[in-house]
Formats: C-alpha cells, structure tokens, sequence
DNA sequence: TTGTACGCGTTATCAT
DNA sequence: ATGATAACGCGTACAA
C-alpha cells in the first residue's frame, strides 16, 4: 500500500504521545486537556490521517462488520431485505456482502470468510435445502462462528440453530389455496419450484393442504427454478398438457412473473384463460398487469428485524425465532 | 470476542515456530517440510484455526476488500451492475457494500470508510451532480484513498479523476430521439428526472439535439426524481396539461416504468393515447407489457469491467475512460 | 528447511 | 490529565 498517514505521525507532528492521540481521535470524550485536544485534531487534519480500522480491530478484539450472505442480489427478494439490513446495520457498522449464486459451497465459504473477518454478525438469507449433510456443515460452521463471539441471524428455515426470522409459508399458502377456492376456482395447478428447497416444499404443501380443506386437489405440479425462467419454464410445461388446470399457484412471485409471461406468449389472456397466483409481494409487482395474487411478506420488516437482531450488543440469553405470517392478497390475476 | 483460535496455538500443538505454521497456513508452497506441514494442518483443523484476516492486512500491509458504493442497491440498474462486479471480484477479493440513498455526505462517508479499511479498492457508481462542490470534495476524499494505495473505479460521469466507465448517454438518447422521429412521432414530451443530476441532463440534452436534427423539439419537459415513483408523478404532470405529446421520453427504465403506470391509471392506452421510451434496458423490462422503447447499456459487462479493473494488480500506468455507447431498441411502447 | 525476532497501527493498562 | 509500554495476531527478513 501507498503511504498512509499512522497515529504515530500525528501524535508526533502534536507533539503528544500515542496514547493522547489515540484517546482524542477515538477514546473516549473529555479525558483529555482542551490543548492538547486541539493540536491533536489540528494535526490529524492536516496530515489527513484515517484510522485504520484493522489494527483498531486487531487491538480492541472486535469489528464492525456485518456479514450479509444472500443467494442472488438481484432477485428483488433479496434485494429488499438487503436494503432493509442494510438500513438497520449502517449507523454504526459495515456491511460485507457475500452473493452465493445458489451455490451451496459458497454458503459454506462466506461463513467461514466471516469468521476470518471477525466479524461482529452474520446474516444468512435464503432457503434451506434437503441436503442434509450440507445443512449440518453449515450449521457447523455457525456454530464455529458464534462460539468465536461472533452473532448469527438467518431468515428462512429453522434448521440452523441461530436467531431466526421464520415466515409461514405453510400457513400462508394454506390460507392462499382456500381463498381461491372460496373465490370459486375449481381446478389448479403447482408451479413447485425445485423439489429440494424447503421453502419451495413448505409453500407446495400448504397449498395443496388448504386445497384438501375444500375438497379439491392440485391435478398439476412441476418442478423448476425457483427464479423467473424457472416460472416461464414450468407454466409452459402446464400449458403444454392436454388438461390445463384454470389457476395456478406459483411458488413465489419471480416465478409468477415468469408464468405469465409464458401465458402471454401463448397469445392467451390473463385471468380469462388462466389464472396466476404468487407469493411473497415483491415491490416488483406494482408494476405488472394484471396485478398479481399473492402472499404478502413484509419483507421490510424481515431485514430490518435480522439488521437489528444482529447489531443488538447483548449476546441474548436464548435464542429467538420470530415467525412472520403472510397475509393473502387477492388482486386482478385471479379475479372471476 | 469469543475465544477465536490463533495461530500460536495450532504451532505450539503442532510442536513448531509461529512461523512455520504461517508459512503453511498461507505462505509460498514447499518451503516447509512435508512432515511439519501434515502436523500444522492437523493441528489447525483439530483446533478449527481460522486466521484472522485483520491481522493478516496489518501485517502485510494490503487487504483484498473491494468497497463498492451504490445509491441504491433495490434499483435494478444498480443490482446488476452490483451483481456483475460482485462476480469479478468474488474470486480473489470480498466485498463491502455502501447504500448512499442517494444523499451526498453518504458519498463521502463511505469513501473515507473506505480508505480506513484501507481497502484495495473502491468502486463507485452513481451520477455525478451540479453540486461543483461537494464534487471537489468526493474528487479529494478519493484522491486520498488512492494516495494511500488504493484503486478507484467510476460507473458514470468522468469527474473524479479515476478510471472510469462512461455510458454515452448524450450520444444514446440523441440516437433516440432520431429514431422516433423517423417511427413517425410527432410531438414529445421529456420526464427529464432531477435538474441536478448530469446523467439525466445529458440524456436530456442528447434527446432535445436528436429531436433538433430532425426539425422537432420538446413540448414538455418536467423535473422528477430519477425513480419509478417519480416517474409516475412527471408523467401525471404531463397527462395534467391541455395539450399532451404523442410520445414521451423518460430518462432512465424505472422512470419509464412509472411513466407507463400512470398512462395506465387514467385509463389510456399505450401506445396508443401515449408511446413512451425509456433508457438502460434493465433486466426487469421483459416483462413490461407493452414492451419499452430504450437504448441499451450492457450492464453487465460495466459491472464486470469495473470489478476487473479494480482486481488488476498494476496500478495501471495512465488511467483510462471505457465509454460504452448505448443502442437504440425499438419496442411495442413506441409503435405507431 | 526451520526458528528468532521485529514490525504492522491501535488500544488499553499502569504509572506518573 | 498525560505518557510509557505491553499486548493484539500475523508476516517476514534474517539468522541458524
């Protein structure tokens, strides 16, 4: 590196010792003379000295930095609880960002980067999987994390053995399925989603249990991406069959987008021909016609939750797991 | 902290020198002993070493921290470009990310964090203003930042001195407005986003010199914020006047994208009663019916250039200035 | 090949 | 109130 103004250099040019300097520039108030004081800054100011927060953080045993590990930025999911984090963590620390691409071995890589980072929390987004042995060595992982002093927040699945911001998706989706039914659908349809993430299942078996309530069935389901090509894919393999159901549930919004883009291209309308339902409400849906059918997550309100539950300086006596129901939203992409 | 494991403890279990066990834990290959080195891995492993990186950076006096600084990372054009920098950097470096919100002291705040972190480098993406002076200062603050050994790359106007990414965006919206002229549009209307913002002035004065060349001008030109929200509100304006243009120009998709939700609000067709353009072709445009007008920016090639950029181990010998030029798509929003 | 010892920039303890 | 000085965890010349 270049040649960075040191405390040493300050405290020289002021004429003080280190141990002044340190104390003006971050210690803690008033415990120094006004003099002094002044010098210091004076001369910190012209040298254009900035501390450097890895020996601070070598020398105070702790840092700053929050760790947030989300699959994909730019799915608006995410990138809403991000910014939420993100708001909740800036006053007083820094935010790493670590995207996993849904690749479960940089799951694994950003915990242990963190650890090496020392840094004060992690939050983890993003769904468990059925992959067993990977969620233990996660939680391993965590575990390794935490016993290091450090926090660990995970929004999605209980499985990990950390504070967790927990939506219904069962319930959400139950509560969904009997809503459409009770809006007087009679046939439906499964966009699942990948067969191996738990959210993706939880969602699939609520649906088809508020189903069950009302004595109807799901005739369709199948599986994909859980992203927006996973959703034009999979609604496209619906329409291919010879029986179409005349709505659908689509696993979560991106994949509801997809559907019914899929739809469109067919040259079909919308709900007429097919209906679409989602889950999640991504701001994202503002914007699209018909306006969409969902499951409404505050999402807002999740990132912020796992932004502050990281920042919190108490290590918490028990660990705690907020459930946060979703709210059914009935809008036009359904309607009768 | 917890109680982290340091590397005296895994040589001392191992049964040799601090330093020894750094030249396995990391240093150059083969300069140690097969033997040793099984023992040092051993011991590291059974003691779940991990080294801590801050102590690293002190010590050799560099970091692999890459800051990248974005006005909001919900904006899609922001989270491409976020996600495609992430992907050049992720294989060497770990990045810190910095939300401005949009507020300038942000800015500041975030280059000078970064320059604490003594950070390898620091990406920042946003445009520049009309504020000349707090310009100068965000130029100094990075000026420094680099003084101290770091690299800077720019995604927007060439004002801070660094390497740089420049979107033609004069060039693009000139393009534009050309080949709207010649679709047949006769009148037009511009959602020009803030006064203040140099981006938004110079699509702006590219689409009125475009719409010049061929003998046409701007009827409407309304001042918004650079979002979707503000679009809606310019394009409100612009429904609110007695005589309307046929076809309206919104600088950047989000805009557009909020344009077109207004159009729709009142109750008109698109682009029937109104055609509408948008500029930067983001990812979420597949899916807006009718399909937007825009020019295109490669995204996410800018993301990738600027994150390799500020990978490249050469300080670089003279700093360069990548303009990328934007082309011209015509869509459904703007058919006649 | 391996070990010794010093330096990196701060903070914090203990005298003064 | 201020100043020495010992950590903090690691890398690395230099010596052996």
């Amino acid at each position: 590196m270049g040649s960075q103004v040191t405390l040493a250099e300050v405290a020289e040019r002021a004429g003080v010792s280190l141990a002044t300097a340190s104390r003006v520039v971050n210690g803690s108030e008033r415990v120094v003379g006004a003099g002094l004081r002044e010098r210091v800054l004076a001369a910190a100011q012209e040298l254009g000295y900035t501390a450097n927060t890895f020996a601070q953080a070598i020398a105070r045993g702790r840092s700053d930095v929050v760790g947030l590990v989300v699959p994909d930025i730019q799915d608006p999911y995410f990138s809403v609880i991000a910014a939420a984090a993100m708001a909740a963590v800036e006053p007083t620390g820094e935010m790493m960002l670590g995207t996993t691409l849904r690749r479960q071995e940089q799951e694994l890589r950003y915990v242990s980067t963190m650890r090496a980072r020392r840094a004060r929390a992690l939050i983890m987004v993003g769904s468990r999987t059925t992959d067993n042995a990977h969620t233990r060595q996660v939680a391993q992982a965590i575990a390794d994390f935490v016993a290091g002093g450090g926090r660990a927040v995970v929004i999605g699945q209980d499985k990990l053995g950390t504070d967790t911001v927990l939506p219904q998706n069962r319930a959400g989706a139950k509560d969904l399925a009997v809503a459409l039914v009770d809006q007087g659908h009679k046939t439906f349809g499964v966009l699942a989603g990948p067969n191996t993430l738990l959210t993706a299942r939880d969602r699939v078996d609520g649906f088809v249990e508020g189903l069950a309530k009302r004595g109807k069935r799901a005739g369709v389901v199948v599986h994909s991406d859980f992203t927006r090509d996973g959703g034009y894919q999979a609604m496209s393999e619906v329409l291919d069959r010879r029986t179409r159901p005349g709505c659908v549930f689509a696993v979560n919004d991106v994949m509801a987008i997809g559907a019914m883009a899929a739809v469109r291209d067919r040259g079909l309308s919308l709900p007429g021909d097919m209906a679409v339902a989602g889950f999640d409400d991504i701001p994202t849906l503002r914007d699209v016609a018909p306006s969409l059918t969902t499951v409404r997550l505050p999402l807002e309100d999740m990132g912020r939750m796992a932004g502050s539950m990281a920042m919190e300086e108490q290590a918490g006596e028990r660990r705690r797991v907020i459930r946060v129901k979703g709210e059914v939203i009935l809008r036009d992409s359904t309607r009768l």
